[in-house]
DNA sequence: TATGAATGAGCATTCATTCAT
DNA sequence: AATGAATGAATGCTCATTCAT
């Protein structure tokens, strides 16, 4: 065993955890951040609070992010997933009618994105959009033009398999994100402030939708939905 | 001279031009007020910046508002004017098939909610809401709860009459509410900030919605749009 | 009976009373002001109560007086009673013991300044000079030296008539004048915010110190009080 | 090399500078207020200046003290230390004549209190009292109560020894304390403000004040001073 | 003269940001 | 790197004062 085992092991476990920590800093100022962001909104939530909820000082909070605003970018940026090319993949992927793409598409979406804390974002952005217009930019090129490219991609191939009705596809879109986006912001608004008044099952709720869209879409009624 | 001259209301009008815009006042920046809460946010938003807007100075707001926090309140209560007793009666005379009815409700609410100011008081409320749990609280009895009421009476007059397939009531109601409010938040937070981003119709957004969900609401065919 | 007074009788009244109320006004702003000053101090004291305590508008009130501060110099004015002349005639006249003549003056000083709103200047004075130095100029001035001058006369006439010790003048008025200025304090400060801790009888108060201080004045056991 | 430092002290003493500073901070800031709102009033003196008398900015203020009312309060708490205990015991241990005891008593009221800053707390209470009854509520108990019992029980013993004649006791403590009261309201308002007018010399106030009193009180001429 | 709506300078308080330790 | 005391610009709100009627 050699001597600096000996003499500084616990020091070297000590120094282990504090730099584990340090690495760890932003991704905890960043989580609690989101968190009140979402919560109060941007100008509403006081810097010291995100320090209190990581754990860590006022002081350091401005250790890693030069602002407040610079902050509020990165908890948009750190969250903002460009996992469109795998889910793209996905469902280029997909074998299998394309009403049972889109029911795979919305429960999956619920899984990934509405369930988790990743949905916040974007009650954060349409809610703040106006005092960060280029966060909103930024978000409608790298979240909401892709998406909204992979629900048209979806919708188009329903149409071309004969699945579908002929849509007016600029449009059509929307009959898929509206859902979803209203869905998110009743949980980050009036759903977190009355539960009781918003006993929303998120799973019914997404079936229903999504099986009310298919009958709305699908061209013969044998492919609709019961 | 008139009658009024006559009788001695010359003082009345003496008062008049005066009179006239203090009774305009609160009017004037519950206008200026909305537009910028709506805009920016509560927090964001600076009396000073509602006082100028309305063409006063900062004084004169607090000398009809006794805080910024009563303001937002008043500029949410005189915006929703309880018109849900009248829409009903409308409704409840409505001769026709569900279907139109359905379609004459989300033009309507379009053309009264959507498109006039009023929505900017949906947006305000859903970003600020978990700032201000009464107003939420209050926003969702005196509007959700009574909206949802009268979309849940259309579509169980639908299902009644055998136009409508059975629905999961409880949900099925989003179905109706979910695209008119997905449609307001664009309209003020990422459409207000990149319009050539959401060229949005809106007549033609509620047109195609509607004839999707009645698509997927109608049980037989031939009552289903072409 | 005159044409006018058929036409106009009821307006002459009416002029009447308003102008007896017009020449009233600054008097009864000067009472309000007063009452108000005593109270809570010049700073904490608003213009506008001021003015409603008088039954007249806010405007009314810089009509009489262009400013707060002049307001508050003209109460003081108005309540400095320049009565010295009229008391140290009242003294000179005096014929008995300079025991009686300081008992007298004392009883007279509670009647006339102690027990009335005149006692209210006192108190505002003292716990606003820092604030008003000219004012506090023109009491010392107007209303301290000659009070001063007064007391001293009558301990002087004291002592000369062999009835009273020799003194230290200078500061032996502060015997006579220190009692007072205390209940006047206590009247207006503490003792009126917790009457129940100050159950004073002025009277008994008076006469408690005007008789011990005589004790203490007297030169010969048998002239003083018992 | 210092014990302290060998125990690793050193972090201790790297702080030392600004811990030392920051416990400073709420008396100097205390002090500072003592002055300014003895000097001004409570209304009249800016929280601004309070922070820049005590060396610090306008932020800092409100780091010590959440608003200025709580300092006006922490600076009469501060300035009240019940010292009731230690004088009672000093004047139980007391040996010698009850008019020596009372001598006594003035002439270290002047040296503790009447010459202190803490004088300045009871103008300020006074004057202020109608602004904050709790303040003047808290006074009366802390205060007024326990030094009027000790002059009480001063005198008392004077009656019972035979010295002091029989007394209405209720009122006879007022012959202390007026005198008392009366040169610190003059020391802060109108001696303050014309110096030159009141060349008070407080020793020779006070002898001559306690002098003429024991007199006053004395029950024999050979008992009384000369 | 009297009114009271309007003003804006002034002040208490907050909070993002800095920096000595 | 981490702290938290200190800062001061920013902002809500008050109130003496003005002025159109």
């Amino acid at each position: 065993m050699s001597l600096s085992k000996l003499m500084g092991e616990r020091s070297d476990e000590g120094q282990a955890k504090r730099e584990r920590r340090k690495e760890a800093r932003p991704g905890e100022l960043l989580d609690a951040a989101l968190d009140l962001f979402v919560e109060k909104g941007f100008a509403a939530t006081r810097a010291e609070e995100v320090a209190a909820r990581a754990g860590v000082s006022k002081g350091t909070l401005f250790l890693y992010f030069p602002s407040k605003e610079e902050l509020f970018k990165a908890v948009v940026r750190e969250n903002i997933s460009g996992r469109f090319a795998e889910w793209n993949a996905e469902f280029e992927a997909f074998e299998g009618t394309t009403a049972d793409m889109l029911r795979y598409c919305m429960r999956v979406w619920w899984e990934r994105i509405g369930a988790t804390r990743a949905s916040g974002i974007t009650k954060l952005i349409i809610s703040e959009a106006r005092n960060f217009p280029d966060i909103a930019a930024f978000y409608q090129q790298e979240v909401i033009r892709p998406g909204t490219e992979l629900v048209r991609r979806i919708l188009q191939r329903g149409v071309d398999s004969g699945e579908f009705r002929a849509l007016d596809m600029e449009y059509a879109t929307f009959s898929v994100t509206a859902p979803m986006i209203f869905l998110i912001m009743m949980k980050h608004s009036l759903g977190a402030c009355a539960p009781q008044d918003y006993p929303l099952d998120p799973e019914r709720y997404v079936t229903s939708q999504v099986e009310t869209l298919l009958r709305g879409l699908c061209v013969r009624p044998e492919d609709q939905p019961a």
